[in-house]
DNA sequence: GCGTCCATGTAAAAGGTTACATGATTAA
DNA sequence: TTAATCATGTAACCTTTTACATGGACGC
């Protein structure tokens, strides 16, 4: 859905913590981030030149090595992302949900399409939690880092809150039909 | 984005349950859909005489009243659609969570700008918690009710309890800070 | 009759995905 | 050396949004 253009924040906000490559900033959406946001190396590399032109970023390459093209944050960049990260969201995203989709135009509660979207839906749950936590464990096991990260953190621990609670709704509903 | 062309099979859910004409299909967007799916009539509209040449819908209109289009299920139409309610949902949808988004780039526990993220954050879940209740409310206060749109009131259900969930979790992250 | 609103319709612009292309590195 | 992989880049296509357009209905 065509948004209003937030790609070049994401891509300073990845950059605000450290010199990126376009693969390593690609890397950041097939992990974490991939988590709420999502984008592709299409997307990803045009607007890099885009950012570049707009002095929102500079690029630079390694003395031994010329091919690699790191980007870095311009100080004009700074002021964009703490200015857009100071704006507070004004309205709830709304998921084009599939589940949600199927399920509102099945209207016989013993339809047994819907025992089937559930038992789906569980399992797909369950995966994601189970990849949450995994994820959890790999980076935010010492207070220390989750000193050092806060906001992901915290953005880590509200999804497996969210999970973890339609897990037990989705199982809830499906054994008591 | 992109997806796979998933309209017409909202429009057909939605003519599942009775003739439409376009404003019609509209205003269940515009309700209780657009909780979890979104379109605008800019799109619905020519979707409507796509639908009608691939003969999934047929078209006609009232003797007293030659202006309104009501459209109306085909066969195959039918065909089609329950065959897609019954393919399961293959994976989680990925919201584009600006509120995570921001989260995420704040390193710092005490930058007072996740303080206002949350705060705004709260105030969104509590007005969507009570748009969801008053049309629990408004919509399935019996039992009759409740059996005639099992699925409906499944997912207004579900959304409830989400947003009850996030919005105890919100809160407490907000006073442990 | 006249202006306004409303249902319907159409067009333009932008975002996003998929597929294809290229040049360099690595592995067999 | 050749094939395969990888990082980067580009193009085509589709979806979605926004804006503009039309024609009838209704109130004044």
């Amino acid at each position: 859905m065509p948004q209003k253009r937030i790609l070049p924040y994401v891509i300073m906000g990845i950059l605000l913590n450290k010199d990126c490559t376009g693969k390593q900033i690609m890397d950041e959406f097939r992990f974490d981030i991939g988590e709420f946001w999502q984008s592709s190396h299409s997307q990803v590399y045009p607007e890099l030149k885009r950012m570049e032109q707009d002095r929102w970023i500079e690029s630079y390459s390694k003395e031994d090595n010329d091919k690699e093209i790191h980007y870095h944050l311009t100080a004009y960049g700074h002021e964009i992302i703490n200015d857009w990260l100071m704006e507070p969201v004004d309205k709830l995203p709304v998921s084009k949900d599939l589940f949600s989709l199927k399920t509102f135009f099945i209207n016989d509660r013993n339809d047994p399409r819907l025992e089937n979207l559930f038992k789906h839906q569980i399992q797909l749950v369950s995966n994601s939690l189970n990849h949450l936590r995994e994820r959890r464990q790999a980076l935010f096991s010492s207070q220390e880092q989750i000193d050092q990260q806060y906001g992901h953190y915290l953005i880590l621990a509200r999804a497996i809150s969210r999970q973890e609670n339609q897990l037990v709704w989705l199982e809830d509903k499906l054994n008591n039909r």
